[in-house]
DNA sequence: ATACGATATCGTATAATCGGATATCGTATA
DNA sequence: TATACGATATCCGATTATACGATATCGTAT
């Protein structure tokens, strides 16, 4: 049996983050920081296991990559009050800008993409996703 | 407009090297080495250049993920005599094994996503990964 | 009350990753 | 045939990405 699905997801993976490399230059901000600045950048706040969820982080990883992006003031922490063992995360005024950019950058690729890809199903790479979670928990 | 295509595919990614974590208990084998291990179980042969098309691995990084499978004796480098710039990689009788156990444990992986998303299209999966290429190229 | 699950951090250790420099080898071009 | 250019891979050095296990704190159900 050969495998198709697989190796592809890890290479857009890759690529992925490839494509992110470019914000450490012009804002010092590293990839999987890049990631989660655009993520903040719409719903400009989430709860840290939200992160979690949505891209697949460990809650240790994501802790360090918080706190880099607590110390260059891009980000804030804030316990929530209605349940307080969890963290709000938001962009602050100088992480808004960066923010921006990088989210742009993937609105653009994705853009690019799903123009590039007649046959594109956005539902079903859910599906994968979701079929991927269940097998592989998060926790 | 909302990101859709790209966040599961970061996703997608994150929870594949997690699924590849637990051969770090049974063998010793961190993910990147997994992921190449089971590429090499079927083509036993490839050279490094075919490893980096396949899964987006940049040059330099897959040169300390070689060196440390080559310690482990998993895999061998040989230089090509067609090509005498470019070095062939296969597994060794050691590394055989668990190549073929990663192997099987994604193909089973893959089997479940493929007939739990009932719409999926692989080469629509394909054609995102080609155009993620072009905007983003590996060197 | 009390135990259990959820959420996040901390400390520690390893390896994943990159950029840039270097070395070697094909190949096209003049 | 030189000679310059592109391709292939390694080396070096630095950074960080990542995980695990332990810990602390807080909801929640029993």
């Amino acid at each position: 049996m050969a495998l198709q699905l697989i190796p592809h997801l890890q290479k857009a993976g890759h690529l992925l983050i490839l494509h992110l490399e470019r914000f450490r230059m012009t804002f010092g901000i590293t990839p999987p920081e890049a990631q989660i600045l655009a993520a903040l950048s719409t719903n400009q706040v989430r709860s840290i296991s939200d992160l979690q969820k949505r891209l697949g982080f460990k809650p240790s990883t994501l802790t360090s990559i918080l706190d880099r992006l607590v110390a260059r003031s891009f980000i804030v922490r804030k316990p929530r009050d209605d349940d307080r063992r969890s963290v709000n995360v938001s962009l602050t005024q100088t992480g808004r800008r960066p923010a921006l950019i990088v989210r742009r950058s993937l609105e653009q690729l994705e853009t690019k993409i799903v123009s590039h890809t007649t046959r594109v199903n956005l539902n079903d790479l859910q599906c994968v996703t979701e079929t991927l979670e269940e097998l592989t928990p998060l926790r």
